[in-house]
DNA sequence: GAGATCACG
DNA sequence: ACGTACGTGATCTCT
């Protein structure tokens, strides 16, 4: 009977977890970060791939001759850092402790010892899953072995998989000619030197030509580049060498056993001794939960703390009358009903519901039930906890649904407002900071990248699971989540603006935007067009064809082949950013030629090409708003990003033309705020100068002009108002001498002294900079009106680029963010009106500032209305909040 | 996957 | 003396 076999490479994936993790200690300094790593990468590999037999292995040298060569290259390794070497013992046992036997082999590294047991396995067609995060061993895979390599990205881990045609598909070769590259190319961090000009690509060339290192040898007068085929003839003796160092031996003596899986191993009483010497609290309770049978009494409160196994046999699906059941009785209770579903494609897999102990996992088969559901949601009665509520209002709004009604909350929402700087949240991480537990994440049941698996693809049991699970950790997340809130006075935030926010999301994304595709088409022919002339140009005006996308091959003909003056460089060479090269004008006429392929080609690609896959059978384009990404509560908007359509030149400008109303009942309505960020600065500084400014309903850059400048208000050019106008972008942006200097092409004096009379002039607005940064030091904290907090580290940084960014952050963060937070309330008030009156107008797009409606005729006047009344009455300030209206038959002629 | 560039507010 | 604007997302190249 055919086994599945987990191998693990012991120090190289203790390796990886040291260096994913940051430098964690105990009480006691010892460092566990290694131990944390390797126990969540080993647990989750095993959770995924549930082997009936695990064997670890660890290198234990010895002067073998192996080793020699080895040792003989080793100059330029570094060995490991001394915090990661302690760690070792520590691991090894701990392993044992758990039950493992490790399997080591005097003399022999431990890909060695892997290779031996894994083809052994693998020529019994047991299958064989060997983890490290060492490419090396992709030598070893074959129709029974895979090698699986984690990946630590930004908030988890993933696993590569590599079988057969992963290796072909990335390599070109299969795994033994992928040991045949290696000899070629070499290792610099495995110290096999290769062949002097081979890399990755000709390798994978030669090999594929050639099949071996020795035909390759043979033919080496033949191998295109020249370069590469002499020197394969002159160092042939180290690639032959380097082929010995790469191949791994499958030959080892006595290698050891694997050890079987069994529901005792790393249960341990003292494995998990050991694990509460070292303190790792969240292994402890995923051991925990992994306990199969009866727990040991000094385990009890670990136990209960913990989310009990689900046995996958005891999960079955509700039937429908368990499902109105449960709704009925939480109706009848008003008790709390956590809401969990599994959403993919605009299809509803499945949902799990949490009500206390009670708990069901429920798969709709007909309309009906879908009808069921959505009524339960729509109701009023029951208090419905989500996590990312906004899916289920585009689901229910996608199909004339009602949407979810109140009492409701999104705990998503709340974690964001709780901490803005993440970028991204998961119920996992909930688990953890709130309940201290381990629980799958979604890519621990799904997979990742092209192994991504959909819900329907996962099987009952897995969705089951996981849906329940994610159900009863919102459940007991709930009310801590809200006493957080309120205790940072965020409450209101999150109610009164977030949360009905969602709805007004789902309906615009719902709705979309018509966007014409023929008109995209006609804007993108003659790109091409342009295109393709300007690139005739260049190559005439270089000499040569090259690319001139690529920055690095764009640099060697400007600088090195044309001999330009560089100006800036980057961290990888020189730079030829439009700044760059716009100080370049007049040296040569590549240079504006450069420009224009630039442009128009960045038009035809993003806006053309990038564009055109987003158009629905409908005709719209749906694209999403990300409440929950910025760190300042601004909106992002993804798939397509809908906030950054061109509109500063006029020939990206043309663009806005192909978006259009749905119908010739409709015409377009924009509405967007007149400089809010400096109203907002005016308002919370309190400057009186600035506020009378306002009140007189000045020209504000003028203003600044003539009072930083000295000259009188008429007398200001329209120079001098430009640099006025960047002044006062600085001052949102938390200025510097240097950079509005860069800005305006001055002297960092002359800069410096701008700065200095327009503080002199506005000096409420200085007060209200240097509070707003001791605020934040004092607090950890910048802050908005409405209260909402992002987090800046930053300030502590001993570093002072880094503090320095952190001072401009608390000066910017709470004038854009409580821009945000205004036009959010704001399309909440336009929103609901519209909704109420019952106006078959709607709001489509938010850009930051800027709120565009689909009017239907009839409604001009009063949506006109609503807007003037709703947007300018969103918050009440010092100064007057003003908007400014277009209206037209596409985006271009309303702005 | 990171870096460079550039579109928007 | 230090290194510089704040906030996003998409595309392209290259390691």
């Amino acid at each position: 009977m055919s086994q599945k076999i987990l191998l693990v490479d012991g120090h190289s994936i203790a390796n990886r977890a040291f260096y994913g993790l940051p430098l964690l200690t105990n009480t006691q300094g010892v460092h566990t970060n290694a131990l944390l790593g390797f126990f969540n990468i080993l647990f989750r590999t095993m959770d995924e791939v549930k082997p009936d037999a695990v064997g670890i292995a660890f290198d234990l040298p010895a002067p073998t001759f192996r080793h020699q060569m080895y040792e003989a290259y080793k100059g330029n390794r570094e060995g490991f850092p001394d915090e990661l070497k302690e760690q070792i013992p520590l691991l090894q046992e701990l392993l044992e402790k758990a039950g493992i036997r490790l399997l080591t082999k005097e003399g022999y590294e431990a890909d060695d010892i892997l290779g031996t047991i894994g083809k052994q396995h693998s020529a019994r067609e047991d299958e064989v899953m060997i983890l490290s995060g060492d490419r090396d061993l992709l030598q070893l895979v074959d129709e029974h072995l895979t090698l699986l390599i984690p990946k630590t990205k930004k908030g988890g881990t993933e696993t590569e998989i590599y079988h057969i045609p992963e290796v072909t598909e990335k390599y070109g070769v299969g795994p033994e000619g992928y040991l045949q590259m290696k000899a070629l190319m070499g290792d610099s961090s495995d110290n096999i030197p290769g062949v002097p000009s081979i890399g990755e690509k000709t390798a994978s060339k030669i090999i594929l030509a050639y099949g071996s290192l020795e035909e390759a040898i043979r033919h080496a007068a033949e191998i295109k580049p020249a370069k590469a085929g002499a020197n394969l003839q002159e160092y042939q003796d180290q690639a032959r060498l380097s082929l010995k160092l790469a191949t791994i031996c499958t030959d080892v003596p006595d290698p050891g056993q694997v050890t079987p899986v069994t529901p005792a191993l790393f249960q341990q009483k003292e494995f998990i001794d050991g694990l509460r010497t070292y303190e790792l609290k969240s292994l402890l309770s995923r051991v925990n939960a992994r306990k199969p049978s009866e727990p040991a009494e000094e385990q009890m409160s670990l136990m209960e703390a913990a989310a009990p196994a689900l046995p996958a046999d005891e999960v079955k699906a509700a039937t429908r009358a368990q499902l109105t059941g449960l709704m009925a009785k939480a109706g009848q209770e008003k008790k709390m009903m956590a809401v969990f579903p599994l959403l993919e494609e605009g299809r509803l897999v499945g949902f799990a519901l949490c009500c206390g102990e009670e708990r069901m996992y429920f798969e709709p088969a007909e309309e009906e039930d879908i009808s069921i559901f959505a009524d339960f949601l729509a109701g009023s009665g029951v208090p419905k906890v989500f996590f990312d509520l906004k899916p289920i209002q585009r689901f229910l709004l996608d199909r004339q649904l009602a949407p979810v009604a109140e009492p409701m909350d999104d705990l998503m929402l709340a974690a964001y407002l709780l901490n803005a700087s993440k970028g991204s949240y998961t119920v996992d991480e909930l688990a953890v900071h709130y309940l201290e537990e381990y629980i799958p994440t979604e890519s621990d049941v799904l997979g990742t990248g092209a192994r991504k698996k959909t819900w329907s693809e996962a099987g009952f049991d897995q969705r089951a699971a996981y849906a329940l699970t994610c159900a009863r950790v919102l459940y007991r997340c709930r009310d801590r989540m809200i006493e957080d809130l309120r205790e940072k006075e965020a409450e209101e935030l999150y109610q009164e603006i977030e949360l009905p926010l969602t709805e007004v999301l789902a309906s615009m994304e719902s709705f979309g935007i018509r966007c014409d595709a023929q008109v995209l088409e006609e804007i993108g022919s003659f790109l091409r067009k342009e295109i393709a002339r300007l690139r005739q140009d260049i190559y005439d005006m270089a000499g040569e064809k090259f690319n001139i996308n690529s920055t690095k091959q764009l640099g060697v003909i400007l600088f090195e082949r044309l001999g330009l003056p560089a100006g800036k460089k980057t961290k990888s060479g020189y730079s030829t950013s439009a700044e760059v090269l716009e100080g370049m004008i007049g040296y040569h006429p590549i240079i504006g030629a450069i420009l224009q392929y630039r442009q128009l080609s960045k038009l035809e690609s993003t806006y053309v090409e990038g564009l055109k896959p987003f158009i629905g059978e409908d005709g719209h384009i749906h694209p999403s708003f990300q409440q929950a990404v910025t760190a300042t509560g601004r909106l992002s908007c993804t798939d397509p990003n809908l906030q950054n359509i061109p509109i500063r030149e006029d020939m990206g400008r043309q663009l806005r033309r192909a978006f259009l109303p749905s119908s010739e009942d409709y015409f377009f309505m924009d509405a967007d705020y007149s400089q809010i960020e400096l109203r907002l600065l005016a308002d919370m500084s309190a400057d009186q100068n600035l506020i009378d400014a306002y009140q007189r309903g000045d020209d504000i850059h003028r203003l600044t002009a003539s009072q930083v400048l000295h000259i009188p208000y008429e007398e200001v050019s329209s120079a001098q108002r430009s640099s006025a106008k960047a002044v006062n972008f600085g001052i949102v942006y938390g200025i510097s001498a240097f950079s509005l200097a860069g800005d305006l092409g001055i002297s960092n004096q002359e800069a410096a002294d701008y700065i200095n009379h327009y503080f002199l002039r506005f000096p409420g607005v200085k007060r209200f900079l240097d509070q707003c940064v001791a605020d934040a030091k004092a607090k950890g904290y910048g802050e908005t009106k409405y209260h909402r907090r992002r987090q800046i580290e930053e300030l502590r940084a001993k570093n002072f680029a880094q503090r320095s960014f952190g001072e401009r952050v608390a000066k910017n963060m709470p004038i854009q963010g409580t821009a945000a937070d205004i036009i959010k309330i704001a399309m909440n008030r336009v929103y609901y009106r519209m909704k109420a009156e019952g106006l078959k107008s709607r709001m489509i797009v938010q850009v930051h500032d800027e709120l565009l409606i689909e009017v239907y005729r009839p409604e001009e006047k009063k949506v006109e209305q609503i807007l003037k009344e709703e947007m300018t009455g969103a918050a009440s300030l010092l100064v007057p909040l003003v908007i400014e209206v277009h209206t037209g038959e596409n985006w271009y002629d309303a702005k």
